[in-house]
RNA sequence: GGCCCCUUCGUCUAGCGGUCCAGGACGCGGCCCUUUCACGGCUGAAACACGGGUUCGAUUCCCGUAGGGGUCACCA
């Protein structure tokens, strides 16, 4: 990638704290801290919390956690401040609001009165007539903007961007060889501002990305066709653009963007399952390590001395767990003696933090202390295993346990808490929803979660074992039963949002 | 569906016009080591999506086709 030589290469992660964090999160940071690592500059850590229903202290908090764990550190960043903050967008929505000004001041921007209702219909009409769904321009002029103004039962607005009317957007991304052109016919009038007060993706992106000197955007390619606008934005500002490199996206064994549905993503998962940072990163910098050598333990210190973005190929890789275990393995028995060994599994799960709860669930229900193991194995166990006439161990159709797996799938992954009330809830819902016997369905769920239909209380154990252990407990489950079909799955969505 | 990106073994990849009847790794099979299992060693099966060009010569360059993915929000 070519460099400017006059500024210092200045990167940046920048999640968006609305949920737990995710392996592609760490895999952008990881390509970000190699790039600013390897020409000896900055990476920054920067919060994008401009969605004020979803964004959350705690996602922001595990997030920061995760990414310390797997070793990569910030230069700058919410937690150690620095010479650009605050660090958090939350906090700059004074700059956004004065740029915000700006851009419509000096005709690049204007105010938008329509309502969503009138949105929603013209996108159906025009997806109907085989249109892409884009904003009309209607409140573009002064005429317009009044009868949409007239029509607001609130007088609520947004600010949205004017794109050109013809012509098209080149631009060079450094992982690939041609510009990618896209026309402007092709690109919507992007709301930059929303009705809050706060700003978008888009508006505080470009923004935070100037004022913190980013000199490379290195993130998903998600984000290609999103590119022009944010060209366009730098240049109505009079601002340089920074390089673009689109990384190709982690997908799941279908090939599919990775997602939880499909796969563990959650970094929490893979800390609760007793996979080591060292090798989850290993495990990730394999994408821009050439491995013809043959050997491909490495660590992030040599991933950074032979970091080149050019050597990430760009088909999507499939995330191989596969071969995450083979390499996991590895630095188990080759990189640690037996008492370091020991140490690294009192820092999974033999430590009191974890063992306490389990003491406490487990106390009662044990005579001798030797019955401890056989009680509590599942809390030091990843997936467990089951078979299909230990699960069918229940006074349910198959079908219903079927489906109580899969609604109870949805809830749990729908709450924003994960406590013993909000498990409970879902578990009592579930039962409600489908008409079954609370006490007759729990016990489906002690034994898929807790590998027996008589164990510690399910509700503490599943907040304990965490979310992910539990999906993936859950998920295995209804692969032995039979993986819904779509048809049943789309049945069971309608039941499930009631 | 429109637009954009991508395409070498099941998976991760090496290859940047002849050195490729395509190399490595995970996984899988076999053999060896071994009280079991694992580790380890050896070994086997396994891929250039298809069709046109360009060229003396295409895995490598160009164009189509097909397939996969992404994106089309007051989410990032």
């Amino acid at each position: 990638m070519t460099t400017d030589r006059t500024r210092p290469v200045r990167t940046r992660v920048a999640p968006s704290p609305t949920g737990d964090p995710h392996v592609g999160t760490a895999y952008i940071a990881l390509m970000n801290w190699l790039f600013a690592k390897k020409y000896g500059g900055q990476f920054i850590l920067r919060i994008e919390d401009t969605d004020q229903v979803r964004s959350t202290p705690q996602s922001e908090r595990m997030i920061l956690d995760a990414l310390r764990w797997l070793g990569l550190s910030w230069d700058e960043g919410p937690d150690v401040g620095g010479p650009h903050g605050p660090y958090r967008q939350s906090e700059r929505t004074a700059l956004y609001q004065e740029h915000a000004q700006k851009l419509e001041a000096d005709g690049h921007a204007f105010k938008c009165y329509c309502t969503a209702e009138r949105l929603d219909a013209m996108r159906k009409a025009q997806m109907k007539a085989g249109q892409p769904p884009r904003y009309d321009g209607r409140c573009l002029t002064e005429e317009g903007r009044a009868d949409a103004k007239a029509e607001s039962p609130d007088g609520s607005f947004v600010l949205r961007m004017k794109i050109p009317g013809e012509g098209v957007c080149a631009f060079q991304d450094e992982l690939r060889d041609d510009p990618i052109t896209i026309e402007w016919s092709k690109v919507d009038m992007q709301i930059l501002m929303k009705s809050d007060g706060f700003p978008t993706y888009h508006m505080a992106n470009i923004v935070d990305d100037h004022a913190m000197g980013i000199t490379h955007v290195i993130r998903g390619e998600e984000w290609i066709s999103s590119v022009p606008k944010h060209e366009l934005l730098y240049s109505y500002f009079g601002w340089e653009p920074p390089k673009w490199a689109h990384l190709p996206l982690l997908r799941n064994a279908d090939k599919s963007k990775l997602s939880k549905r499909k796969n563990p993503t959650s970094i929490l998962f893979f800390q609760r399952a007793g996979y080591l940072p060292e090798a989850l990163i290993n495990f990730l910098g394999l994408a821009a390590k050439s491995t013809s050598g043959g050997e491909e333990m490495t660590s992030l210190a040599e991933l950074r001395e032979d970091f080149a973005l050019t050597n990430i190929s760009l088909g999507g890789p499939v995330f191989d767990v596969g071969k995450l275990d083979w390499l996991n393995a590895r630095y188990l028995r080759e990189t640690m003696d037996a008492p370091a060994f020991l140490n690294r599994v009192r820092d999974w799960a033999l430590n009191e933090a974890y063992l306490l709860p389990i003491a406490e669930m487990a106390q009662s229900r044990v005579e001798k202390l030797g019955d401890l193991g056989g009680l509590t194995a599942m809390f030091f166990q990843n997936r467990l295993d089951m078979d299909e006439p230990t699960l069918r161990d229940v006074k349910m159709e198959p079908d219903e346990q079927r489906q109580a797996y899969q609604l109870a799938l949805w809830k749990f992954d729908a709450l924003t808490e994960w406590d013993k009330p909000s498990v409970e809830g879902v578990l009592r819902d579930t039962a409600e929803t489908l008409d079954i016997k609370f006490k007759f369905m729990m016990r489906a769920f002690f034994i898929a979660i807790t590998g027996s239909p008589t164990s510690v209380p399910l509700f503490e154990a599943t907040v304990h074992l965490g979310r992910d252990i539990v999906r993936e407990r859950l998920r295995h489950a209804l692969d032995i039963l039979g993986a819904p079909s779509k048809k049943e799955l789309k049945a069971w969505e309608s039941l499930a949002s009631r």
